[in-house]
DNA sequence: TAATTTGACATACGGCGCGTATGTCTGATA
DNA sequence: TATCAGACATACGCGCCGTATGTCAAATTA
């Protein structure tokens, strides 16, 4: 049977959306080809055109979507952790780990930014900024951390984790450097607690 | 009288990365035209790919120039904060306050890191990051710091510092949100010392 | 100083990739 | 069943990068 419309094109965006995060991760987003990764899709750069306007639009796509994947998995991380001051640290570890990722680093941390401008301005708001501002807020409220402009805090530490991922990413062997990484992380953001540990 | 070889040649150099600054500042490297830029500077092409190889390299150089500068800043407003901690603190803020500057971001934060790669791997070390490291190894040989990995807190604390920078400049007034992520910051760092403030 | 060489830069060429305009064919609508 | 709409394919033009080749002034050597 004739599948119906709607289904076969969001069929198509997805196998389109796909070919660009490998194509994307791969070769980098200037040096990805459309006609190429069109053609891994079994498509055509008119269907391209069609559904995300230009190539612009097809990485905004595929940025949404791994940051989508990315925030729920933070919410998951901090809803487990056992109270509010665990669950930013451990958002925070969650962050650098999903970093290490190189398509997260490629196509969110580095490309992403550069052509699409800040995170902050994207629709999805820069997944975990979102997470943490919310956790930071939470524990403002109850007198855990200090009064800090919660926007401030959580730009300040999702940079830090951010940088943090990119530095043992660049390292030699990133096994030895992760836990320095997250001691650092968690002596950083103990300087917003009310009375030190 | 007909000037050296060697000194027109590096005035031809200055004029280009001169006009790549501006180019790339204003319209991104991607969108910006070797042809345009090369002529802004009263050459060719043929003088750039001489001089620089590729497009890349012209902006690598371009990058090291600023970068460059940045680090002498920072170097100097260190060296007249009072002691080392407060060192510390004021290469933070002159780091934020820099990267305010819309050139520093689009080229040196945004597209320096896309298609050079990671900043740590730059020659000219990013700037900040070796001043910064070199005064945390002094705080922590001094007892002040706690004994992280002085590397892992420089890269955090810029990290950090970068990321406020960007929250400054896509914020809808600049001025009040300045303090905001400076006194953040102010917090962050101090989570590195041995005793709380 | 005159001939030769070097090399900094200009010019010319080929190819690729993006974006748009136009065409086509299938599934929806009446 | 006939018409329409729209999703996608095809065709075209333009701009830009990188390289190969040419040119001319400055440096070198005798």
């Amino acid at each position: 049977m004739a599948k119906r419309r709607a289904e076969t094109m969001e069929e198509n965006r997805s196998k389109l959306i796909a070919a660009a995060r490998k194509a994307f991760a791969d070769k980098g987003y200037a040096a990805a080809s459309m006609d190429d990764l069109t053609a891994e899709a079994g498509l055509t750069r008119g269907a391209l055109y069609h559904n995300f306007g230009d190539k612009r639009g097809l990485l905004a796509a595929v940025v949404h979507q791994m940051d989508s994947d990315m925030a729920a998995r933070a919410q998951m991380i901090g809803a487990t952790a056992g109270n509010d001051w665990q669950a930013l640290l451990a958002e925070g570890a969650a962050y650098i780990e999903m970093a290490l990722d190189p398509e997260v680093q490629r196509i969110v941390l580095l490309d992403g930014p550069a052509v699409l401008g800040d995170p902050s301005q994207w629709p999805s708001q820069g997944s975990c900024l979102q997470a943490t501002r919310q956790t930071v807020e939470r524990l403002i409220a109850k007198g855990i951390v200090r009064p800090v402009d919660p926007e401030a805090a959580a730009r300040l530490l999702c940079g830090a984790a951010l940088n943090a991922a990119l530095w043992i990413a660049a390292s030699d062997n990133p096994k030895t450097v992760l836990p320095k990484a997250i001691e650092a992380f968690s002596c950083l953001a103990s300087g917003f607690l009310v009375k030190a540990v």
